[in-house]
RNA sequence: GCAGGGGUUCCAGAGCUUGGUCAAAUGGGCAGGGCUUAGAACCCUGUGGCUUAGGCCUCCGCAGGUUCAAAUCCUGCCCCCUGCACCA
């Protein structure tokens, strides 16, 4: 038989596809179908990762172009953001942790990588070894239209896209604090920071306690139990400072004063190494009541302020260290919880046996204690008395701060973090940042309409759509640094790179028509009469809206489920800003992510299997065929060796059918025998149902239905029929097509050996109409003939017997049992099904038997059938398997009915009596 | 904390919407057999327990409930994963 020689394979039709223009899309008339996934962003090649999404994309647009339609895939590439300059950054700074990255995963030679130190040149390189790979895989892709989103046209429309947003008052401005690297002057997010750590930001709210000449500062997360401050805690061991700002003078730790000063710039420190001394007084701002000053081990100088505030009430560790000092009295209560008396804190500190503030187990008690108490809370005092602790806690942190009693620090809670330049970052205050208004409530509701009428695949993905619809708020939409388009109201700041990804599905409709434009022509008032035919146009334009109204909407979006809570519904509501509602996107195709040997993929871990290597080790079919088949889309597939060469071997069996039907001549049309009916009405069904399943993206099934159970059914109707009868022909040629959208290069190979060329390529090809139709009977029939092989089967094996079988006689049920078969099947009772029974007259005769027979079939009742075979339906049926049963247990097979049975002696008689209908008796000698 | 997803037989993973045909698909692993000089591949059989005639018992995170009947429906509980942004 033929080897498969994949590489061969997939160069040649890659290049034939190639020579045909087959997936360069343009208008006609046929009927469109356009369907996007997230580009790439190139700043690493792609490992099969990221195959699933463009699999799983291209697998449905070879499905659509089936169905006839004239499809538009296309691709480009995603540079916004300062990612990119990062990584080239790391390159330049000759970063040993990724280049060897680079070097072992994906094969780049150390000499290569370091040369990527500049931007566009990392950009270039990665993008062509990412588009190598996609067609390397054999995506149906329109390269034609290929841009980058640093490309002076691309700017300008996303410039175009930025002004009518502000026109229509969803761009907004204001302040928004930022994990900053002080160094950099920059905002930093994980993939600037060593370790790619992502920076949290906490919000503490910090308290004025009048001391000396200014403030002690004191930082809670818990503003509302001021009212329980018994005292107030410093470090002995830290160092204090007096800073002054805003005009008022502050003492806090050394380092509290570092990160204040990224927040207030008029920062000044006034004097240092402040010395508090233990059981002097500070004041209160709520109440005005006098507090003293005692030391505590636990509190940490480089958290907040490095000042605490002490409710021994509701805090473990301050109820601890007061206790440590012998002075734990006069404790405050502040709120109340259920299953807890006044001072939850003693009580779980004396509960969990907690030593003192140092103990380890300090912690828990405070986790066990304020998920409680900001859950279930509810003030006991103080103007909010009565009220949940949750809402509390916001209202009086908001007084405090419109009195003055209070200010707020941004900090980054799980810090140390540094920035890959080594210094500490920090949180800043951006002023005059910018915002996509995503919280607008008239817009929110817009898209909330339309997405309710959008097709969601997976449909369980809808509620975290409409969650992330309803969450969504002001989205900073610039930066200080990064690649992309200019901000357009401040030409110092770049446009974010997830704002500028929303609409560009527009883009790709006239892409590959603008290189004859000069970036400066694509003005304002282009965009506007192109995607919006508002204004006048020439005729140059007047093309390009037709070429874009043929085009859009959007038939389908695809991408990642991680998505979803961002880009995927930012991706909607502007398309419901900026486009008239005809051309909002149609639908929404999200999918999981691919494990690696049952594990997730990751740098550290080194298991990142890269594309190219997986495409050049399993072939391009076999890897697209792992990635989209192995799990439903929303589930995370694995991917492994044994996978694929668990789909390598079935392609090779089907290739193996192939070439023999091609030798034998079969003709093309289905055998006349029963094992022929049953596989023609099994596989009739099969591809009847495969279109619902494509159009679903129910890979997974559509897979396991043409793939394994059909390989499956073979192997059966091949054990059936025996050798030299099969005729696989008509099958074969439907499996071919039914396959090509998953395995694009062999279904051509195969289809050519099947069909030479008279017919055309498989992309040419429609999707196939099922030859064979479902059939009812035949399936029924080959199921008993089945069930009695296994019956059979089964009784040899439970008695043991040494010798083989001498002769095996099957008997067939009588008629009236199966009139009281049916007679149960409808009453599902006993009593009512006998005394209908034994109204029959048919039935009658057999009295004595009836009780049993009815009594088998109750027991049994969920497993009856809805429709019979008669006894001479059944024995014919069998007749025809005799033969083959016979061979298959090497003995003689007789077939009869059961009243045929006192002929062959009594022990037969008694057999035979147990014969069901649909169940036989066997009697084996 | 909020939101979403999930817990099934050695493993992965279907089934759960529409309760019965479910000891529970399919693939993998493992065991035995066949083929082979041997192995790989391939093919067959087995893989909860008991059982010398196709049977019985137990079982689908835990505990209850509804029903003639529950992996599937209802209630409560436990555990795991993901996201919560300015970052692609």
């Amino acid at each position: 038989m033929g080897e498969m020689d994949y590489q061969l394979i997939e160069s040649k039709w890659q290049k034939k596809w190639r020579e045909k223009k087959a997936y360069e899309s343009n208008p006609d008339k046929r009927e469109k179908f356009y369907l996007t996934a997230a580009f790439p962003y190139p700043n690493s090649p792609q490992h099969i990762g990221h195959a699933r999404t463009y699999t799983t994309t291209d697998v449905y647009a070879r499905f659509k172009r089936m169905q006839g339609k004239n499809v538009l895939l296309p691709m480009a590439f995603h540079v916004t953001g300062t990612p990119i300059l990062a990584m080239a950054k790391r390159i330049a700074e000759k970063d040993e942790e990724l280049l060897k990255i680079f070097e072992t995963i994906y094969g780049i030679p150390r000499g290569k990588a370091a040369e990527l130190t500049d931007p566009k040149e990392l950009v270039t390189y990665f993008s062509k070894e990412i588009e190598q790979g996609m067609q390397e895989m054999g995506f149906s892709i329109d390269w034609r239209r290929k841009f980058y989103t640093f490309d002076p046209r691309f700017n300008k429309f996303i410039e175009w896209q930025f002004r009518k947003l502000k026109r229509l008052g969803f761009i907004t401005k204001g302040s928004h604090p930022v994990p900053w690297c002080p160094r950099d002057n920059n905002a930093v997010g994980s993939h600037d920071t060593k370790g790619d750590v992502d920076p949290e930001l906490g919000e503490y709210v910090l308290i004025k306690f009048k001391y000396k000449d200014g403030f002690l500062v004191a930082a809670t997360f818990r503003p509302e139990t001021i009212y329980g401050v018994t005292n107030v805690w410093f470090n002995p061991k830290a160092n204090y400072v007096k800073v002054k700002f805003n005009g008022e003078k502050f003492v806090v730790s050394a380092e509290a004063a570092e990160k204040l000063k990224m927040r207030h710039s008029d920062l000044t420190v006034e004097e240092k190494n402040v010395k508090i001394a233990s059981g002097e007084e500070c004041e209160n701002p709520m109440g005005g009541k006098k507090v003293p000053l005692y030391p505590a081990s636990f509190v940490d100088s480089k958290n907040g302020s490095g000042i605490v505030m002490s409710v021994p009430a509701h805090a473990p560790y301050d109820y601890l260290a007061l206790r440590d000092l012998g002075k734990a009295q006069g404790i405050i209560q502040v709120l109340k919880i259920e299953g807890f008396g006044e001072f939850p804190a003693k009580e779980v500190v004396e509960k969990m046996q907690v030593k003192d503030q140092n103990d380890p187990k300090a912690e828990e008690a405070t986790k066990e204690v304020y998920r409680k108490e900001a859950h279930g809370g509810t003030m006991v005092v103080g103007k909010y008395k009565g009220e949940p602790v949750l809402e509390a806690k916001e209202k009086i942190k908001g007084d405090m701060i419109a009195e003055k009693k209070a200010l707020i620090m941004n900090e980054i809670i799980n810090g140390p973090v540094f920035c890959r330049c080594g210094a500490l970052c920090g949180v800043k205050t951006v002023e005059d940042q910018w915002f996509i208004d995503y919280g607008n409530e008239e817009w929110k509701e817009k898209v909330r309409g339309h997405f309710a009428k959008m097709s969601i695949i997976p449909k369980k993905a809808i509620a975290e759509y409409e969650y992330t619809i309803n969450w969504l708020k002001e989205k900073a939409c610039a930066r200080a640094s990064g690649l992309g388009t200019k901000f357009p109201f401040d030409e110092k700041k770049m446009i974010e790179s997830l704002s500028d990804s929303t609409i560009y599905m527009a883009y790709y409709t006239i892409a590959h028509k603008l290189a004859e434009l000069k970036p400066e022509e694509l003005d304002e008032k282009f965009f506007d009469y192109v995607l919006l035919g508002e204004g006048k146009g020439n005729a140059k334009m007047d093309a390009l809206r037709k070429e874009f109204l043929y085009w859009y909407p959007l038939d389908s979006r695809h991408s990642g489920a991680d998505l979803i809570h961002n880009h995927l519904t930012f991706f909607i509501f502007n398309h419901v800003a900026i486009f008239p509602h005809e051309l909002w996107p149609r639908q929404i195709v999200t999918n999981g992510f691919v494990l690696m040997d049952g594990g997730k993929m990751s740098k550290s871990l080194g298991n990142i299997l890269s594309l190219r290597s997986a495409v050049k080790k399993f072939g391009a079919d076999v890897v697209r065929f792992s990635v989209v088949s192995g799990a439903e889309l929303g589930a995370d597939s694995d991917f492994n060796q044994t996978l694929a060469e668990g789909i390598d071997a079935r392609i090779k069996i089907i290739n193996d059918l192939i070439e023999q039907s091609v030798k034998n001549k079969d003709k093309a049309e289905w055998g006349k025998s029963d094992a022929d009916k049953w596989l023609a009405s099994r596989w009739g069904k099969r591809v009847a149902h495969a279109e619902e399943l494509f159009e679903q993206l129910q890979l997974r099934e559509v897979a396991q239905e043409i793939f394994y159970n059909t390989i499956n059914d073979i192997r059966w109707y091949q054990k059936r029929i025996g050798n030299g009868k099969q005729n696989l022909r008509k099958l074969l040629e439907e499996w071919v097509l039914l396959v090509s959208p998953f395995m694009p290069h062999l279904a051509e190979e195969l289809w050519e050996k099947l069909e030479g060329t008279k017919k055309g390529m498989v992309v040419e090809q429609k999707l196939p109409k099922a030859s064979a139709k479902y059939d009812e009977n035949a399936e029924r029939a080959e199921q008993l003939v089945i069930s009695l092989l296994e019956d059979t089967e089964n009784i040899l094996k439970m008695i043991k017997r040494t010798e083989p079988p001498k002769k095996i006689s099957i008997y067939c049920a009588s008629d009236w049992k199966r009139k009281v078969y049916e007679i149960v099947y409808a009453e599902k009772r006993f009593d009512t099904s006998m005394k209908k029974a034994m109204a029959l007259p048919e039935v009658k005769p057999y009295a004595k038997m009836v009780a049993k027979a009815v009594e088998q079939y109750v027991k049994n009742v969920a497993g009856l059938s809805s429709k019979l075979m008669s006894q001479k339906e059944e024995v014919k049926v069998l007749e025809g398997a005799a033969e083959f049963l016979g061979k298959e247990f090497s003995c003689e097979f007789s077939v009869m009915k059961e009243e045929d049975a006192a002929k062959m002696g009594e022990a037969h008689k008694k057999k035979a009596e147990f014969s069901q209908p649909n169940k036989p008796s066997i009697f084996i000698e």
